[in-house]
DNA sequence: TCACGTCATAACGACAACGTGATACTACAT
DNA sequence: ATGTAGTATCACGTTGTCGTTATGACGTGA
């Protein structure tokens, strides 16, 4: 995690922010966000190992399972926050286009 | 903009957040980023083109000059934030490094 | 009209990221 | 010890993104 543009890099990925959203209400193990998610095991795997080198994740294992878990659920409101700049800029976008037509 | 990970794309990169920050105080012209930024003049025009596309910036041209500006403000709050909760990872990175030593 | 400053775009090469299929590794049960 | 389920990783091909160089387009003033 060297950079800020290298944070924002891990939330611009749509397949790894399903995998951050299906821990949103607890801790699962691989298996059950594969099951969630319909991704294939690698990749999931792939994403869960991303989001724990950036810190916005936890890794423990439990027996033969390993469970993930998001570590500051705060992250959920910078999902939400970007979500409310982008709707309010593809607004602006519909006035800007309105206002020529 | 499609998705939300299209938008958080946005702010992936670092050049690009470079000349974003370059218009935090107020509006300026393609040649004014290029001096500030030091980035060639091409490609500070293809990021400012990506920042319009994601409606964070307007562009408005004057003459034979063309400037940009912020048009939400709130982008700012939104790398912040992000900002806050990287430091804050980095933090329990450490902590969990210390733990183990 | 011509030259110049400003900005945008095209074409290209370099490199990184994504997803997949196959394989290794681990813990546990038989 | 062998098998099995769960997880991680490797190697690979494909695609996307970045930055550069060169060129095009536009407005302005001489």
């Amino acid at each position: 995690m060297e950079s800020l543009a290298d944070y924002f890099k891990v939330f611009s990925e749509p397949n790894r922010l399903t995998v951050l959203e299906t821990l949103r209400t607890g801790p699962l193990n691989v298996t059950a966000v594969v099951e969630k998610t319909g991704l294939s095991q690698a990749l999931v795997s792939k994403h869960l190992k991303l989001l724990t080198i950036a810190g916005v994740v936890r890794r423990r294992p439990e027996g033969s399972l390993v469970f993930y878990e998001v570590i500051d659920k705060g992250v959920f409101q910078l999902l939400a926050q970007a979500r409310k700049l982008m709707l309010a800029s593809r607004r602006q976008q519909l006035d800007a286009l309105a206002a020529i037509l």
